[in-house]
DNA sequence: TGCAAGGTAATGGTCGTACCATTTGGGGCG
DNA sequence: CGCCCCAAATGGTACGACCATTACCTTGCA
C-alpha cells in the first residue's frame, strides 16, 4: 500500500471505554462532517488495527455496528473493505417495522392509522406524482385486479404487488416521512391485507376498488379517490372483524412469522 | 454451570453463509416468537461459542449487532452476559435521527407531515381523550402561555413542556401508533418549535394558539380546534422560511444534536 | 495482436488461545 | 457480627494463523 491513505491521520488511538466504540464514534463523526463521503473506502482492517492502535476484533466489531447503522457496507476480496453507504430509507424502516413487531398493536389501531396515512398520501401524490407514476401505478392496480380474478390466485404474488403499489403511491406523494413510515408498516405487519386477498369473498370487491382508486388518481380526482380509500378499509374491517369472530387462530392474529 | 439452560437446543450450528448473521436471525426470531422474553438471559459468549459451533469472535459480531438493533443489552462481571431488552421507541428514534442528518429533509415535508398527524390526533384525541386529559391539556397549554409571555422565558422549560404537550396529546387519541411514531419524530421537530419560541414576534401568537387550541379540544369542538392546528402551522412556516430568508447558521438549521 | 486461463496479492471471514478488567458472592479473619 | 479480600464467572482485548473470495496481472496459446 504505496498509495497514501486518505484517511492518514483522521482517526486517532483510542485509549478509554469500550475500545469499539470509540472507533464507532470517530467513524461516525468522520461522515457526519462530511470527512468520509458516501462511496469512500475505509482502510482495510489490518491498517486501521494500526491507525487506531487496536485488536483487529474491535476493529471489526466496531464495523460490524457502523454496518448495522446503514452506514457502512463491506465487500470482501482485493479491492474490497468497508466503504461508506448513504443510509436509505428502508434501514429506518426497519427499525420500526422491528419495534412494531415486538409491540403488538390492536387491528383497528392499525387499520385507523393507515387509512390516516394513506388519505394524506393519497391527496399529496394525486398533486404531485407524475403522469409516469399515475400511469405505472394504474397498470399495477390492474394487473392486480388480474391476477386476483384468477380461479387460484397466487397470494405471494399478490401480496408482493400490493406492496407495491402502496409504496410507489407513497412515494408519489414525495415526502420521505410517509414514504418511512408506510415502508416500516408493511415491514412490521402485512397479513391484514394478505387476509384480505385469501378471502373469495372480499377478494374480488378489493380488486376492483384498487383499481377504482388508481383510476381516480390518475385522473387527479381526489374526492373520488379517498371515496375509494375508505371502501377499501371498509372491507378491511369487516374481513378483519368476520375473521375475529370465528375462534380459533384468533389468539395470534396478525402477526407472520418470517418463517425461513 | 450445573443449571440446565433454558435455550438448550434452541440454537443450532450454523454451517451456511456468514456465521454471524446466522446466530443473528436465530437469536431475533427466538425472541420475535417469545422463546426468549425481555429480561432472560442468553448463555454465557463462550456456552453459546459450543452451542452454535462458531469460534468466539463470530459470537461476539453477533451479539454486537443485537445489540445495535436494540435488541440485547450486555453486561460484564460475574453474572454478567447478554440479556433480552425490550426495544423501545427511543431506539427507532435514534435511527430516525441518523437519517435525517445525513439526508436533511426540506423543513416544509417535515411540517407536512407532522401537520397531517397533529389533525387525525386532535380529532382522535377530542373523542377519545377523558375529560381530566382535556383539563390536564388546556392548563399545560394555559402554563406554556404564561411562561412565553415572560420578558425573558426560559427557552429550554418551554420546548420541554411543549414536547409533554404534545406527547399528552398524542396519547390522547388512543392509538399506540401515533404516539409511537410523533415519539420518534420528536428531535427532527424540536428545533423548529425552538425557532418558533425563540422569535418573540411569533412566540407570543404561538403561544395564544396553543391556548386557544387546548381550549376548542377541551370543549370538543374539532372544527375549531383543527383550525387552531393550521394557524399553528402557518405561523411555523413562516418562521422557517423567514429563517431561511437571512443568510447564517442556515447550514444545520434543525437537528440538534442529543449531546449526552 | 488479442484473448483466455491460471497465478498472485489484497482483504474480509473464521478459529483458537491467552490474558486483562470487572462484577458478584462467599469465605475467612478480626 | 461485620468487614475485607480472594476466587470464579464473564465480557473485553490482543495476537496469530489460516481459509475464502475477489480483482488484477502475467503468461501462453491461437
Amino acid at each position: 500500500m504505496t498509495q497514501v491513505e486518505k484517511t492518514a491521520g483522521m482517526f486517532m488511538p483510542v485509549t478509554i471505554g469500550r475500545a469499539s466504540e470509540e472507533i464507532v464514534l470517530q467513524v461516525e463523526a468522520a461522515v457526519l462532517d462530511g470527512r468520509l463521503a458516501p462511496g469512500e473506502r475505509l482502510p482495510s482492517e489490518r491498517d486501521m488495527q494500526v491507525q487506531f492502535g487496536a485488536g483487529r476484533g474491535v476493529i471489526r466489531e466496531a464495523i460490524k455496528t457502523l454496518q448495522q447503522k446503514g452506514l457502512l457496507e463491506v465487500r470482501k476480496g482485493a479491492k474490497g473493505g468497508a466503504f461508506v453507504r448513504s443510509l436509505d430509507v428502508a434501514h429506518v424502516s426497519e427499525s420500526l417495522a422491528l419495534f412494531l413487531k415486538l409491540h403488538p398493536v390492536n387491528p383497528e389501531k392499525l387499520i385507523e392509522f393507515r387509512e390516516t396515512m394513506d388519505r394524506a398520501i393519497t391527496v399529496l401524490a394525486i398533486a404531485r406524482g407524475s403522469a409516469a407514476d399515475k400511469a405505472a401505478l394504474l397498470a399495477g392496480a390492474q394487473r392486480l385486479e388480474a391476477l386476483l380474478r384468477e380461479p387460484e390466485p397466487d397470494l405471494a404474488a399478490t401480496d408482493e404487488l400490493d406492496r407495491a403499489l402502496n409504496l410507489r403511491l407513497a412515494r408519489m406523494a414525495a415526502n420521505p416521512l410517509f414514504e418511512w413510515v408506510m415502508s416500516a408498516l408493511q415491514m412490521g405487519f402485512s397479513s391484514h391485507d394478505y387476509a384480505l386477498y385469501a378471502d373469495p369473498v372480499f377478494r374480488e370487491k378489493a380488486a376492483a376498488n384498487w383499481s377504482d382508486t388508481a383510476q381516480a388518481i390518475a385522473a387527479g380526482e381526489p374526492a373520488r379517490a379517498l371515496s375509494f380509500i375508505g371502501h377499501h378499509y371498509v372491507l378491511l374491517r369487516q374481513c378483519v372483524e368476520s375473521r375475529s369472530e370465528r375462534p380459533g387462530s384468533v389468539e395470534v392474529p396478525f402477526l407472520n412469522e418470517p418463517s425461513d
